[in-house]
DNA sequence: TATTGTTATACTCTATAACTATA
DNA sequence: TATAGTTATAGAGTATAACAATA
């Protein structure tokens, strides 16, 4: 076994040359990547996925979606959206009826089971961010997810 | 075509939930993933791949390395490196020769058409970190570089 | 003809295991 | 036996193309 050792969320690797320390882009491109991992390993865990909560997260917003508008508000391909749906709804976390008046559509809905779920779902977010923002102040957080939302072009501007 | 327009950098997706707006781990996933995409396009169109950068600027920092060292450095597993090394070798960017202390080792070093490259690929990553940072004001980008440092542990502290 | 959801396929990045040649 | 490099394989995540049903 060749690997690496495992890097806690806040090593991304050994020592990079200072070239790369020194873009942006290298470091959130590999901060997301661990980031990543994390969440995988986290809700594998639960028998869940990181998409699991993203779609859940969707649903709860409000009104019942469609396979499309889920998939463009999490910016994925709606092919992809297919088989998350599949998993969720195996697990009766949501339900999936065509639409009457378009029966193209689904009308994809949230279950109470998966109201439950998504709660359980949620506090396994929260930690990860507390861990991975453990070595930041309180103050330190703010800026930096503030920050991430402008570049990410989601803060209130837009 | 079901794809969801192409984001530019700045824009990691339609309109997620505020659930998800809300965890820095996802913005940073997202974000992570944009650079990713936008690196390999750019040094796609020049032939090459942001792994190339990579390894070149680990052997640019000065003594010759293993592929054990460079792989360490860069958190990637040695046996991933083999393909990289085998298509820089190709372009004479790069040459593999055994250690002739310890024959097992494969001392790899820079060269001169390499540096070359070298030079050409930190140009390419410039421009990237130069579009993900243009919502940024200049304090702004210092001040997110240094905390994705922290986030990272290789800020000087480490 | 266009759109929704679906299936099938391919590609990137990474991890794992097994192999070789040296030590 | 242990290590350096190599090869082969598999997995997650995503993109693309083509298809059936419906509009």
């Amino acid at each position: 076994m060749h690997a690496p050792p495992k890097s806690p969320i806040t090593r991304v690797g050994a020592r990079p040359p200072k070239e790369l320390l020194d873009s942006t882009a290298f470091l959130l491109k590999r901060l997301g990547w661990a980031c990543k991992d994390r969440a995988m390993a986290a809700f594998g865990e639960v028998g869940a996925a990181p998409y699991h909560h993203s779609v859940l997260a969707v649903l709860n917003e409000g009104a019942p979606e469609t396979q499309a508008t889920i998939a463009d508000a999490l910016g994925l391909d709606r092919s992809y959206l297919v088989g998350v749906l599949d998993e969720l709804e195996e697990r009766r976390l949501v339900e999936r009826k065509r639409d009457a008046a378009d029966r193209r559509r689904q009308l994809v809905t949230l279950t109470p089971v998966g109201k439950k779920e998504l709660a359980k779902q949620r506090a396994i977010v929260e930690t990860l961010d507390t861990e991975l923002l453990a070595p930041l102040s309180l103050e330190e957080r703010d800026t930096l997810h503030a920050l991430l939302l402008k570049v990410a072009g989601q803060d209130d501007g837009e």
